[in-house]
RNA sequence: GGGGGAAUGUCCCGAGCGGCAAAGGGGGCGGACUGUAAAUCCGCUGGCGUACGCCUUCGUAGGUUCGAGUCCUACUUCCCCCA
């Protein structure tokens, strides 16, 4: 393993990773340059259909398969429905509850929209192709497996791999199960190697382990270099793990998460952030980031809007990303309603005759429970048309309505919601 | 094979003489301060109910007791010691 901030890259694709902060550790940088610059390299990143959404984490990865394309180079998504079945230990305590057939082909019928976002998929030399290691995975026999790819690997090896090692370190069970996840995943690499050529594989850096025993086997098995590249963990400067918008995990998906609360999510970025997740999540050339994170106290509050909008148009369209802007600048800036604010709709009836305040916050998802809802009221964070409004327990009725026939809750400064009357 | 320990509020770590919705951290959420930032200070942090209240929680399954996270039995997983 070359230390790759001392190799300056010749080709596109690794000169920009390295400028825009993508590289955390590569397997041989200096080859993998040169295989860059002779031609197309067919690189794959694999997901594994764990929920019906992919989040902010994947995000990184996704952007990284979109310079590769830009940079004239050949991705390949890899849904994970065989490895799904079996679960990466890496960083988990616990193995997760196994997921039927059924929720692993609905979580990946979920998830594939998300790519035709960011790639370019089609017949084309360059153009991403989607795969499914369920495709091969699941039609190994036990002893045949055994015998064609567990020959190659020692469990020496595979027991100094952090994925296992601090599993066992942190004395929590591992089963043979999951043990078996790198396995399989080595063998996606040498399988999609066989089939389109693949020699990179690249993903977050939890996943070095799993990705090192790939390369390893393709170089084993087909006489190949074969090479693995993988992105820094998505932290914040001051926080830890980054990935909470209004309460809960950053979703891609739209049901999942509102454009308007993605949008929200990168407004809110630190200050010493936004130049690290301008190079990360937009397309926006280096010079321009370079001046947008010279800005200083409440002028960087331009580049955080920028970095929204780009980040938003690059996920739900330019469309929806004005939609959310314009709703924020109305909210915040100007301190008036837009229609275009998240939206509950409650029952004309039950507002004729009355809904507690909390049984309407937490219907409205500002807060999990009514009596979460009750305690956020007594601590003065929740607002009813702007003012606070410490009892849960008051009845809201249709008198509630603004001139627009709106009632404005708010939980804290940030989290806003229009009940509408239907 | 034998002996000794450990699993706690479904985010994490962690205290817990038989009366406990269960100490304390971290995290999260809210308030103040700000720039929809960070830092700092303060409050909240199982569910349901307008309310005296009710319900569900301490690895799993039983048992003792008016009453069990706390005692007993079996099981699961992990650690340590002796073989």
């Amino acid at each position: 393993m070359s230390d790759p901030a001392e190799f300056v890259p010749k080709s596109d694709f690794l000169r920009i990773m390295r400028e825009r902060g993508f590289i955390h550790q590569c397997t041989d940088m200096e080859a993998l340059d040169a295989a860059a610059l002779a031609g197309p390299v067919t690189t794959y990143v694999g997901y594994d259909a764990t929920a019906d959404s992919l989040h902010i984490g994947h995000l990184i990865s996704i952007m990284m398969l979109r310079w590769l394309q830009k940079t004239g180079h050949k991705p390949i998504v890899l849904m994970g429905g065989g490895t799904t079945k079996v679960g990466d230990p890496t960083d988990k305590d616990q193995q997760r509850p196994l997921l039927s057939d059924e929720t692993i082909a609905a979580n990946i019928a979920s998830i594939r929209q998300t790519f035709a976002k960011f790639l370019t998929f089609g017949e084309g030399p360059t153009c991403a192709i989607m795969g499914n290691n369920a495709e091969w995975l699941e039609k190994l026999g036990y002893v045949e497996f055994l015998r064609e790819y567990g020959v190659h690997f020692t469990v020496n090896r595979m027991l100094s791999f952090d994925s296992v090692k601090l599993r066992l370190e942190r004395e929590q069970p591992l089963s043979f199960l999951e043990f078996n996840y790198m396995l399989m995943q080595a063998t996606d690499f040498l399988e999609l190697h066989r089939r389109y050529g693949c020699v990179l594989q690249m993903g977050g850096s939890d996943q070095w382990g799993n990705i090192v025993n790939g390369v390893e086997l393709v170089r084993r098995v087909a006489q190949k270099a074969a090479f693995g590249l993988t992105t820094p963990l998505l932290t914040t400067s001051s926080g830890q793990k980054m990935g909470k918008s209004v309460g809960g995990a950053v979703w891609l998906n739209a049901d999942k998460l509102s454009p308007y609360d993605y949008w929200q999510m990168w407004r809110n970025t630190e200050d010493a952030d936004v130049g690290r997740f301008l190079k990360l999540f937009t397309d926006l050339p280096l010079d321009e980031i370079a001046r947008l994170e010279a800005l200083r106290d409440a002028e960087i509050n331009e580049a955080k809007k920028i970095l929204a909008n780009e980040a938003t148009t690059l996920l739900h369209g330019a469309e929806a990303a004005a939609t959310a802007a314009g709703a924020a600048k109305a909210a915040f800036e100007e301190g008036r309603l837009s229609a275009d604010l998240p939206t509950h709709e409650t029952p004309r009836a039950e507002l004729e005759a009355g809904v507690p305040l909390a049984t309407l916050a937490a219907d409205a998802g500002l807060a999990s429970s009514r009596s979460e809802a009750r305690r956020l009221a007594q601590g003065g964070g929740l607002r009813l048309n702007d003012a606070p409004e410490s009892d849960g327990q008051r009845m809201i009725t249709l008198a509630d309505c603004n001139s627009e026939g709106l009632i404005k809750l708010a939980a804290g400064r940030k989290k806003i919601v229009l009940v509408k009357p239907v």
